[in-house]
Parts: structure tokens; sequence; C-alpha cells
DNA sequence: AGAGACTGACTGAACGTTCACTCAGTGGAG
DNA sequence: CTCCACTGAGTGAACGTTCAGTCAGTCTCT
């Protein structure tokens, strides 16, 4: 029953991310979560071993949708500046129109779980392409239109700011508009470039 | 006896410190900070009313620390781009030789109990002096010398990527050395310069 | 000064709650 | 009937919190 069981196991998933973008890893029983995906308990331990499994689970189903979600919705030919501007734009869009997702990435790569994945994946960084496109971006430099930074620091100077501005957005204390999401961009941009 | 009270109060505030930024809020039970502190369980809650209270009391204290480091090493009549450089560093440095602290403020803001704190704060903001350095930097932008942006994203392209670089350095991604912190401070300016 | 009464900071075993996880039983498909 | 996906009451461990009891130190009375 390849069908129902892929059902099941989506229903599983889906209600996994809500209750811990919601409620947290530690705050989310395991029964709550059953009743929220209308799955008995013992369900949840046919597809996933333990709860830890489940959580790395979901982290690949957010990571995937957020991957797709940018490599669609950007022109191929675009270079440069724009380019840069428009993948900030699109994430930042992306992640204000998915507060699960973002709640969930958040709580994940400030965990124990996500520094874990966050270190085998380094180790693998030889061997396998990248599939992040603002990681391409940085990698490449095409044109030396950025400073020489290290890739640690690129990464802080977008994924830092963007991160604290969607938390104050959630939480309440900022208005997430375009104007504000294109002045994000920009400063983000005028921290990287040449 | 004021003079052991104290004492054993700092050494519970001490010890929670420690534990909840090597272990995290919930897998820091309360008797193993009690014999941390060489204290018994049931004194913990002599001196804080339970473990809510006492995470919020830590972050007050380590609040306070960070503060007077800052206010101690800024030569007052600095001004403009050279002010904003050296306040970043020192911040980054301060927090780079503190771990604990830095680990525990980032657990604290990201977590309901930061937000509230946060929350509680704004709606003083308008009574209260600003204790904080980097706030006044941006609310009095003296000269014009930074971009006009809502301050929200004047703290998200400054916190941001120095959360994000200290979290990489101390899981070992990256070696946060002289260069590296003069990069930040300068990429954090370029990002808000006029 | 000395004895006895008193105080309250301190302790940790015990309690009730919550949780991740198990497994005997159920029901539906073949 | 057999098989197996599925269920949820049950289990034990771990936790935050409580509170009856201890005892060093202080005060009062003789």
């Amino acid at each position: 029953m390849p069908v129902v069981q892929k059902t099941k196991q989506t229903a599983i998933l889906c209600a996994a991310l809500e209750l811990f973008a919601e409620k947290g890893f530690h705050r989310s029983p395991i029964s709550e979560l059953a009743s929220l995906a209308k799955v008995g308990v013992g369900s949840i331990y046919r597809y996933f071993k333990d709860k830890d499994e489940l959580i790395h689970a979901v982290s690949e189903m957010v990571e995937e949708s957020l991957q797709d979600a940018l490599t669609d919705s950007l022109d191929p030919t675009l270079q440069g500046q724009k380019r840069f501007i428009r993948l900030i734009t699109r994430l930042i869009e992306y992640l204000h129109l998915h507060p699960l997702e973002f709640k969930f990435l958040e709580q994940y790569y400030s965990s124990p779980y996500g520094i874990d994945k966050k270190h085998a994946k380094l180790l693998r960084e030889n061997d396998t392409d990248q599939s992040s496109l603002i990681f391409d971006f940085y990698l490449t430099n095409q044109g030396g239109v950025i400073k020489a930074l290290p890739l640690s620091l690129y990464f802080a100077m977008t994924f830092g700011p963007i991160s604290f501005l969607l938390r104050d957005s959630f939480s309440g204390f900022v208005v997430l508009d375009e104007k504000l999401i294109q002045q994000t961009a920009e400063a983000c941009w005028d921290a990287v470039k040449a």
C-alpha cells in the first residue's frame, strides 16, 4: 500500500512541521502530534525510528521545498548584483509566506540537530555538487563583483540579517512589506559588493 | 547574613549560566544545577520563584556585564564610522571571549522568554533612557553618516551577522581571528553607511 | 557566663506530571 | 484463515516543585 503509506507519512511530517514550528521540539509531545496527524501514536514509530529521526526528516522536506521555490523563481540569465538582489528578495518572500518553515529551520539550525547536520555537510563538501543557489553565487563570484571574504562571512552577512528580520516580523515587532524587503536585500548587497 | 545569601545566589546564577549555555534550558535539570552550584535543590526555590524566574535573572546578569564591558572599552569622543567599527569590534570580541554568555543570550532571545522581554521593552521604549550604546548610535545618527532605515533593519544588519559568525566560530566551522572580526565590522558598516 | 529556646537558611526524599516509546490487541484486505 | 498496518492504553524514566526535618547561629533568661 505505498499510496496509503505515503499519505500517512506525509500527514505525520506536516503535523510535525506545524507543531515543532509553533511549540518547539520539546513541547511537542508525540501524542499530540499523533492526534494532529490523525494517526495512532504507534504509527509514527512505524515510519520513523524515534523523534530525532522525525525531526531530521522534517528538515529535509522543508529544505527541499525551499530550494525548489528558489530555483523555480529565478531567471537563470540574471548575473551580478541583479541576480544577488533577486535571490535574497525571493528567499525573504518565501520564508515570509511560510512562517512554519522559517520557524522550524531557525530552531533546527540553532539546536544540536542542525549543528550536527552542518558538520556532516562540511565533510561532504568536496564530493557533492552544491544545490544551493546562494552558496553557488558566493563560491563562483563571477566577474569579481563581490569582495573576497571567507565563505562563513558571506553567509553571516546574508542569512544573519534575514533571520533577524523575519524573527522580528513574526514576533510583530516590524511589518515586513515590499519596501523593507528591498532595503534589506540592498543592505546585504552593500555589505558584500566589491 | 546578607553576605552568605549573596554568595549562594551568585553561585546559583553562575551555575545556571553554565548549564543553560551548554545544555539548553530544558536539558538542565534543577537537580544538576543544584549540585553544580553546591547547593540543595530547595535553596534554588528560596532565591527564585521557579525555573522561569531564574532564567530571566541570568539574562539580566549577563546583559549587565555585556553593557558594562562595552561602555568601559569605548572612547566616548569617537564618532561616526570609527565609533561604529569600534563598537562592533568590541561586541564581537567580548562575546568571543565569553562563549557561555553568547550561547545563553542566543538561546534566550530565540525563546519565548526573550521575546516576551523584548515586547515588554518596546512598551517602555518611550519612557526609559536607552542604555545600549549601539541602540544610541542608530537612533541619533549624528551627521547623517548612515542610511535612513527602520530601526529593526539596523539591528538585523548588526546582530544578525555577528550572531551567525559567533555561532559558526563556537561550532568550529570558522576561526574567528582579528582579521575576520575586522572584516565583519567593515561589512556591517558598508551595509548601513550613507 | 551558661543553658535553653528559638529562628530560618538549607537540604533532599518524595510527589505529581509529562513525556518518549512499547506491545497486545483490532480490523480490514487478500 | 493469514497477514500486517494500525491503534492507544500502558510503562518507566525524567523532570519541576514541595515540604518536613536538620542544625548552626542568635537571643533571652537566670
